[in-house]
Order: structure tokens, then sequence, then C-alpha cells
DNA sequence: TAAAAATACTCCATAGGTATTTTAT
DNA sequence: ATAAAATACCTATGGAGTATTTTTA
């Protein structure tokens, strides 16, 4: 059994042709037959098989290939920690998080990661919660930062930092009377949204499901275009009271007050629980939970900055 | 970067020597110098340093062979379940279980097991906790019954079952007329103990500690030995209710009144969270789940009694 | 008949062997 | 002087290529 082989099958089972992967992998077609037959000869199983003018992958094949996946993504994570060991201060980190977050609390503090450590690369990936999950179970990243980890995942919580949502309108939407009054305001407003799969969207869901209403709703595809389009007074929002703290300030948005709110959803900084973080994202976790106000480390987050560089990564 | 490359690295940094590792392996010694220079040179990073007459695993080789190793452990796994899923029936289930848990529940269900699937290999490894949790993480077992899991392990608890730790003593020794008088009373008898790791022998230290007292002690390799002492009179123990039921019901024994107790500490039926049960290691457990007397599942073992077989493994 | 995968064969890269040299006790 | 590891060199297995055959929509 060869790495080729593993990561041959493993094109064949992604793309579903024998004739793609051998594209993709930029070899022969015959040379990605033999290696899964090589590998099916080997293991004495059948992984995958012709079905008509294609093929399919059987039972067998499929869970070989959810597992390898999981071993060959661990000794890549292998290889890139023993590059960075040697000067972790020269390494990369590759940190995931969802977009609000990335904007609202990571940037300032990889800013200072950066003058810590000015050798050290970062590669920031933002994207929806199923992505930067993904991520982190690959080991396609070292460090996400994100809502509260699913359940399944093997995950370690490093520190939580706060996030507080809160409904905002603009300065000249009339002020309620009454509780009663909110409710029914809120209800004929419209909603400014973010798309499905957004944290933000699902806890402006949950909220709206909470106070019975179905008020009329318009989709944005980002944090910027909601807070745009509210203080434009196209209606109201959920959104992250640290994103409008500016606006808020300077009057050109007023918290709404509704019940339920505010809701309090922390940011968590996470690695996975699978694997020793790289020296370098180490050192990139440190600094960003030492970082003055923000991030409090849970129990695992206090060991990490226990032990000092030079320990065992 | 190749298979053996990889073993063979494993194997010098765990004898700490090229020549021990080519007779492990039963190659040449230059073979195993030559496979650890190319991994060195495919890396770029020096793995291993002559150190005198022998030689010394540098941080980079240190944190490289751990996740070389876990990511080597997942794929021997991913060849034992395509093996495997062909035929579920006619695989192998690993468990490792602590001994009491081993005698007084396992057994006993496994004979079921066995009945029901004919077919099926079944492995028991007997082991303290520290042996048990390592052959999870090493996926050296699929399942382990045991105490609760260590945090640090990501692991998947299947299902608890009820046990229950209680004082007993031989019928002669008096009774005592008040609280007072039994905890004076337990301070001066002799408690049988197990071996240091044992969980037993640590709920007795944590409960001797509650009860502030130092009786005087003896040591016992085994709880059929600790069972055995206390019949003859030797003294009292803190013992697994099941265990002695027998001997409690027919008079051999009695329970002693203690504060504190009786103590509970379920078993726990435990998966690794990294990886998917092998098709037969997943018939086995909802075989255990399934039994009448006995586990409680939890939400992930009755998701496991929920699929069926055929479906993905 | 045409597209996709398997087979037949040829070639060379490299893992492993033996013999020898280097290094340090 | 000897034990341990590295280097030099040679051999052979098997992975990858080209050419061809098999299978089925």
């Amino acid at each position: 059994m060869t790495f080729t082989q593993l990561r041959t099958f493993l094109a064949v089972v992604q793309l579903g042709s024998v004739r793609a992967a051998a594209e993709r992998l930029v070899v022969s077609q015959p040379a990605v037959s033999g290696a899964v037959a090589s590998l099916e000869r080997e293991l004495g199983v059948d992984l995958i098989e012709r079905d008509g003018r294609g093929l399919r992958v059987t039972a067998a094949g499929q869970s070989f290939a959810a597992a390898a996946k999981a071993g060959l993504d661990l000794l890549d994570h292998a290889v890139r920690v023993a590059k960075s060991v040697e000067d972790p201060p020269r390494g990369t980190v590759r940190i995931a998080a969802i977009a609000t977050a990335a904007e609202q609390v990571l940037l300032p503090l990889l800013a200072a990661f950066r003058r810590e450590q000015p050798g050290a690369g970062v590669t920031v990936s933002v994207g929806n919660r199923t992505s930067v999950w993904d991520a982190l179970r690959d080991l396609d990243a070292d460090l996400v930062l994100a809502g509260r980890p699913p359940s399944s995942l093997a995950a370690e919580v490093l520190g939580r930092a706060r996030n507080t949502l809160v409904v905002v309108s603009d300065p000249l939407r009339p002020k309620p009377r009454s509780r009663r009054d909110a409710v029914a305001g809120l209800a004929e407003a419209t909603w400014l949204l973010r798309e499905e799969g957004s944290g933000t969207r699902e806890a402006t869901d949950g909220l709206l499901a909470q106070l019975g209403i179905d008020p009329p709703q318009m989709i944005l595809g980002s944090n910027g275009a909601v807070e745009q389009a509210v203080v434009a007074g196209f209606g109201v929002a959920l959104i992250s009271l640290d994103a409008v703290a500016a606006r808020l300030a300077s009057g050109a948005l007023v918290r709404v007050e509704c019940p339920h709110t505010p809701i309090d959803r922390p940011w968590h900084l996470v690695a996975s629980s699978n694997v020793a973080l790289s020296p370098t994202a180490a050192l990139a976790a440190r600094s960003i939970l030492e970082a003055a106000d923000g991030f409090t480390p849970t129990a695992q987050g206090r060991r990490l900055l226990a032990d000092r560089p030079g320990a065992r990564g």
C-alpha cells in the first residue's frame, strides 16, 4: 500500500471516475486503474466496481475512503508540524473564521500577532459555519474562530470572547410605548437578514420564532450590507453589538428594545483535539488569548498559556 | 514518503536505536539508516541526530513521530474497516475493558453476542484504566468498557450501566450502634485495597479521605482476591455490588453502613469519536446496549441502535 | 460506434541487500 | 578495539508509461 495508491483511490471516489482522477492527478488512465487494482488486491476487498460505462464505489470502498482520508489528513498535518517545529516564529498558522468574527475580533488581534512575530505566516480563510468546521476536521485549519463547535466534532475550546446580538434600527423609527406595542411594531418592520447558513441568520430566525412573529424580510449577503441597509432606513436587524458600536455612539443607529434580547453568542477559539497544535499555531493562539480585552481562556487555553515556547509541540 | 519509511522511523524513535529498529523490523541496519535519511531529505528537517555512539530524536522528530503515529493508526483502522465491511458478521471486534467490568458485565453480554453472531471474532483485552484508554486512542480497540473517559480523549459514550460500590465485611464483624461508632470502627478495621491505578482503589482512597480516616491497609492484585480476603475475615473492602451480590444473598458477606456510600461509578461503553465504528464493532455495541438489563444508551448509543445493518459503516 | 475502464508489455526509479568507512567510547 | 551509524554500490521489485482489448450505452 502506497500513499500514491491511497491518494489515487480517494480521487477516484471523489470524482466518481478513473479518467477524471487521472486528469486531476496528471497521470495516465491505466496508472489510476492499476493503483486501485493493487490496493484492492492487497486489501482483498473490492473498493470500486464497474457499473455500465462508469463505476460504483462499494460500501467497503466508502468506509475505507472515509477512514483513509482522515489518516492522510493526519499525516499531512504531521509533515507540517515537523517543518514548523524547527523554527516556530517562521512557520505558518492557518485560521478559519466566520465572517463576522473575522472582521470584528480576529483581524485586530492578528495585527498584534504580526507585530509580535513578523516572520510567521498567517492564512485566514473566511467562510460559513459548515466550511470552518470542515476545515478543522480535515486539519486544513489550525484554529477556528466561530460559534460553539458542533458536538460531533473532536474540538478543543481554548477561549471565548463576548459577542452580544442586539436589534438596531435607524434613529427615525418611532419608539414604542409598551412591550406589547414593541413586538407589534417589530412584526410590521422589515427585518434585514443574512443568507441561510449564517449563524446570525439562525439566531434571527430563532428570535422571530420566540416572538411569534413573521415579519417582511429582506436577505443580504454580508454583515456590512445589512448594516448599511439599516442605516438607510430599510428596516431593523439583529446584529453583533461590536459591529455597530461606532454607529450607535455616533447616533447613526439606535438600539431597539426587544424581548429575548440581547442574545449572548460568544465567539469560540477552537483547535482540533485530535492533534497537538503546531508550534506556530500555539504562538498565535497564545497571542490571541492574551489580548487585553476579549478572550477568556478555558482550562485548555490556560494550559496552553502556561507552557511557554520550547516545550513539546 | 513511504509507509515503510514512516514505520521504520517510528520504530527508531520508539527503540532509540537504528540497530534495534532493524532487528525488530527484520531488515538490515543500512535499510533503516537509509529510510530515515530519505524521510529527512524529503521533509527538509532533521528528525534524528547522531549523539555519541547512539542517537537523539530532535524536537521536530518527536512532534512528527506523534502525529505520524496517529495517522498510521487511522490508516490501519481504515484497512480493518474495509475488510470487515464486506461481511460484518465475520469480522472481528476488539474490546478493551477494566478487569471488574469485564468480569461483572462484559462477559455475560458477550456470550449473548456470540450466540447472535457466531461467525464474528471477539478480542477482549483486560487492563487498567491507562491501558484501556490508550488502546482506544491508538485505535487498538473498537470499544472500551470502563469508568468515565478522560476528558482529553476524543471519546463517544454509547451507554452507561449501573455500578454501585459498597463496603462489605464478613458477617461476624460486630454491628456499630451509631454513625459515629461506625466510622470509628471502620478506622480500626483493615481495608483490603486493589493496587495503584485501579479505579476501585482510587474510589477507596477518596472515600477514606472523605471519612478522614487512615486505617491499616492490605493490597491485593485482583477483585477476586479482595473478595476472598473479606470472606475470610481479613477486613472490609469497598467493592462493586454486582460482584458480591451472590455472596450477600447467601450471607457469606454483609453490607457495612458507611457514610458517603453507596458510591455510584457507572460503567461506560465508549467508542472513539475520531473514526466510525467498524460494522462488526457496531453489531457488538448494539448487542451490548440491547441487553435487557444493564445499559442505558446515550443519545449516541440510541443513534447507533436506530441505524440498522446495511447502513454505512 | 464511441466512450470508459481493464489488460499486456516495457522501462526505470528506488527500496533493500552486502561490503565498507566513519565516528566515538 | 569495538560498537553503532553512515556511505557506496548493486540488484530486483513494482509503479508508470504506451499500445491494445474489453465492455456497454
